[in-house]
RNA sequence: GCGGGUGUGGCGGAAUGGUAGACGCACCGGACUUAAAAUCCGUUGGAGCUUUGCUCUGUGGGGGUUCGAGUCCCCCCACCCGCACCA
């Protein structure tokens, strides 16, 4: 007959078991307006694109941020958690072309696997506040925004350059550019203008820097990347005018930041998008052919700058209004038509873009910058770019250059060339996509009026569901009727607007909508204003600066339209690393998934057809790579507890993490382990009370209360990896306490009590499990506050010290705690006194508890 | 290219300028078992030696500050993230 281990914990029926009572208690529910007066604590993890199923990121970044809402919620915070979706963007769009699927239905259908997953992890989410960013009712209260936004001034129609796909006859985005050619087509992507939606975020751009520094719970390095992206910067604007007039153009405007260098020019460079360069490509085959090679670079800014630099010298000259000289004006596919005027001023010397340039063309290299101390008149292969002395430079001759910069702005002011601009790197938000899977921007184009808002009663203008996507572009250019509509200020037939916004913006405001998700205005006053900020906003670095920046801002403008009360939308930002995994690619060259991908030793085929595969770089796990590990299978195996307890105690949270599975069965031991340690703690029953506890009973209480100041520490410093070592350390020491005595039974019952609550915020289903084998009827520990340490068993009455000799341990010493210098100094000159032997010491350092150091020299 | 980060045993990592490697994984040894699994106990950075222990060495590389550096400063290398239409 089979033996059953009757003390094995079972997870699979445990962790249903307590999230049923968590929600028949309404634990995790959180009123729209509180009114119990406890403070409040809003935590948020960014919200998941419903891609179908979870991965192992989502484990990661949902596990953090419940421990933090569990954590609060004990330490007697109203605490508002909810879920949503981000549900919006291309790959419904790509799966509607490839499996001739409805992007609504594969949406929702994505929507209801991941929320059974979710809900399989136990996390204490706030469901009733759950929506979808493709709901009507959240997308209809954004085309509020937006027209609110607009009213107020924030929305602007302009021309801009998308990638163009002159075969599928669409936008591409930057990822579906793959050196320089349409993913799909493979035809050369071009540069295409279009008519587009802007929001004009730039006029933040001075708030958006200064609310920075408010944001103490924000990681450095994240404010920095916002501050470089933001890129407030001084310089000058300076007219050249031409030689000879071209296209009508007598002059070219350069910005500069190097005033001061004006006089060590080389040559002048403008974007191939730059009017004169149109001018020029005019009676210029030439300059036409290279603008034409530019506009095959692809739109991005990396593209651009990664891209060899290269140039077209026009032929046309311009003159320098301090030095009266001409210079060559070359067209470069490193000049940017966004940032500044579109042209600068090459000056090789203080510029090491601007010096390679002028080395690969033959341009001359003046030198006007020399360090402080001695002067360079040779530049090599490396420009200059810091703090000098300025040389060769007429009246700017000797100043530094700070002085140098002030002197030159005034002279350009002075002969009506020029004045000192400040320039941002910010440019304003495009939000237009020439695509149907999107929040339809509610705007109604009429040849005799022009764009006109969709009246507020006409809202929300919702996606049709019957399209086609059997012809390459927009559905909604295609579709018989949607488009066709009447003007609301004329009534003459008119068109819709076909584009959607960017699904930046669906998760610009999705922190506000949570807390009133039913509300009939975009946000409810009262919720909105009592919960937000967010307190603790947990998510990705790879959302370091476009999303971030993006609802930073849209909290400002939804401030400025009266929707909100506060500008800055998270106040504390924790950004975990990113989840990693082995990337996996077919003779084809398309992604596979992991479990497609058999691996036998160092070979690897396709799980179905045995052809081989290539196993790619360890790098982010994404959806496009299809390098993802479904999460399902560990929590089959060993439950949720053990994948949020692995995901905790592998890796600090903030740094990346390469998935494997060694180590989960680890995590699952420890789980048992636990069960089973407990249910022998709980079978001896409640303890006596003891009043004097024996020494190695009185060490155990030591720990347990000092694990508690140390768990409590990490928790509030998001070190979770530190707080798990420190629970296998309790565990361990309570296993090892075998004493049989009252005073031993009473300290492991008290310590086992204690991990029970220590393990809760990330453990929540065994912790309960522990809590009711403990202390039946004492409710639910989801309900019961956080533990306290005593400060008595807190204190410590012995340490190791160290003792050096010139710095190299020699030895160590277990001293009283707090003794004194003289005491220790002397046990220390005890325990070295070998090597003290035919020495004098010149030195003695004491650092109480801690360390003694002899600093010797030999007699 | 520009901006931001990371680098410590076989692996993940710990460490207010003060005993580097806590804790976990893996490995090895032992106990239990007819056997295996599970469980429990113990060892483990490297090199060397006269091996109950001792010495040297060691935190990506090279310099520096300090009685003392994984930690602070300078230079370099490798890898990762972002770069505005992926979310």
């Amino acid at each position: 007959m089979q033996e059953i281990e009757p003390t094995r914990y079972d997870f699979s029926s445990a962790e249903p078991r307590w999230q049923a009572e968590w929600e028949k208690a309404g634990c995790f529910a959180a009123p729209d307006v509180p009114t119990g007066g406890k403070p409040k604590y809003y935590v948020l993890e960014m919200f998941p694109y419903p891609s179908g199923k979870i991965h192992m990121g989502h484990v990661r970044n949902y596990t953090l941020g419940d421990v933090v809402a569990r954590y609060k919620r004990a330490k007697g915070f109203d605490v508002l958690h909810p879920m949503g979706w981000d549900a919006f963007g291309l790959p419904a769009e790509n799966a509607a072309r490839e499996n001739n699927a409805s992007p609504a239905e594969w949406t929702y259908a994505n929507i209801a696997n991941m929320r059974a997953q979710l809900k399989r992890m136990g996390f204490s989410l706030d469901w009733s506040r759950e929506f979808a960013t493709c709901d009507a009712s959240y997308y209809g209260q954004q085309q509020q925004l937006f027209l609110d936004f607009w009213k107020a001034g924030l929305v602007e129609r302009r021309e801009s350059y998308v990638n163009w796909d002159p075969v599928d006859m669409t936008v591409l985005a930057n990822e579906q550019v793959i050196d320089g050619r349409g993913w799909r087509s493979g035809a050369v992507v071009e540069k295409k203008k279009l008519s587009q939606w802007f929001l004009k975020i730039t006029d933040f751009a001075p708030d958006l820097l200064d609310g920075l520094k408010t944001l103490e719970r924000w990681p450095e390095r994240v404010k920095l990347m916002q501050e470089n992206w933001i890129g407030f910067s001084q310089g000058a604007e300076v007219r050249f005018d031409l030689a000879a007039p071209v296209g009508g153009i007598g002059d070219v405007t350069v910005y500069t930041t190097r005033p001061d260098t004006l006089f060590g020019m080389s040559f002048l460079a403008i974007a191939p998008e730059h009017p004169v360069a149109k001018a020029v490509a005019e009676g210029n085959a030439g300059a036409a052919a290279f603008i034409a090679e530019c506009a095959s670079q692809g739109t991005s800014e990396a593209a651009i700058e990664a891209a060899e630099k290269k140039g077209f010298d026009t032929g046309l000259e311009v003159i320098n209004p301090f030095t009266g000289e001409r210079y060559p004006v070359w067209i470069a596919n490193f000049v940017l038509m966004e940032y500044g005027t579109g042209a600068i001023f090459g000056c090789p010397c203080g510029d090491q873009r601007d010096l390679e340039f002028a080395r690969k063309y033959g341009l001359s290299v003046p030198v006007v910058v020399a360090h402080a101390d001695d002067d360079v008149s040779e530049i090599g292969a490396k420009a200059f770019d810091g703090e000098g002395v300025i040389v060769n430079s007429g009246f700017l001759t000797g100043l530094p250059t700070g002085k140098a910069k002030e002197a030159a702005i005034a002279r350009l002011e002075e002969l009506g060339v020029g004045k000192a601009v400040t320039n941002w790197r910010l440019r304003d938000w495009g939000i237009s996509r020439q695509r149907y899977w999107g929040c339809p921007i509610p705007v109604i184009h009429c040849e005799a009026c022009g764009p006109q808002p969709v009246p507020a009663d006409a809202l929300p203008v919702t996606l049709p569901n019957d399209v086609s996507f059997d012809k390459p572009g927009n559905p909604l250019d295609h579709h018989p009727s949607w488009r066709h509509v009447a003007c609301p200020a004329c009534g003459a037939a008119a068109r819709r607007e076909t584009d959607t916004f960017d699904t930046f913006i669906d998760s610009s405001w999705y922190f506000a909508r949570f807390t009133a998700p039913q509300a009939a205005t975009p946000t409810m006053a009262a919720a909105v204003n009592h919960w937000l900020p967010v307190d603790q906003y947990v998510g990705g670095i790879e959302h370091a600066i476009l999303h971030l920046l993006y609802a930073r801002f849209f909290t400002r403008a939804m401030h400025k339209t009266g929707h909100v009360a506060v500008d800055e939308p998270f106040a504390g930002l924790f950004t975990q690393g990113m989840v990693t995994h082995e990337s996996y690619k077919d003779e084809q060259g398309a992604w596979l998934y992991p479990d497609e991908v058999s691996k036998q030793g160092e070979l690897a085929v396709h799980r179905v057809t045995g052809k081989p595969v290539s196993v790619g770089r360890v790098e982010k796990m994404s959806k496009s790579k299809r390098n993802t590990v479904d999460p399902t299978l560990i929590i089959e195996r060993f439950g949720a507890d053990t994948a949020r307890w692995f995901v905790l105690s592998d890796n600090p949270p903030e740094r990346d993490v390469e998935w494997t599975e060694a180590g989960v069965q680890g995590s699952y031991r420890f789980v048992l382990r636990l069960a089973k340690l407990v249910e022998q703690i709980g079978a001896e029953g409640t303890p006596e009370a003891v009043e004097i506890y024996g020494s190695e009973a009185k060490k155990l209480r030591q720990l347990a209360h000092r694990t508690i100041a140390a768990v409590t520490e990490a928790m509030e410093s998001f070190t979770f990896n530190v707080a798990v070592a420190k629970l296998y350390e309790l565990a361990n020491a309570i296993g090892g306490l075998n004493g049989e005595g009252a005073d031993g039974r009473a300290a492991r019952f008290e310590a086992a009590e204690i991990i029970a609550h220590l393990v809760a915020p990330m453990m929540p289903h065994l912790a309960e499990h522990l809590f009711a084998r403990l202390c039946p009827g004492a409710g639910l520990i989801a309900a019961n506050p956080w533990p306290e340490p005593d400060p008595a068993l807190l204190v410590v009455d012995e340490v190791t010290m160290a003792v050096q000799v010139n710095g190299k341990l020699r030895a160590t010493m277990i001293v009283p705690a707090g003794r004194g210098a003289e005491a220790n100094i002397a046990q220390a000159m005890e325990a070295v006194s070998t090597l003290l032997a035919g020495q004098t010491i010149v030195k003695q350092i004491h650092v109480p508890d801690r360390i003694v150091n002899f600093v010797v020299k030999p007699s």
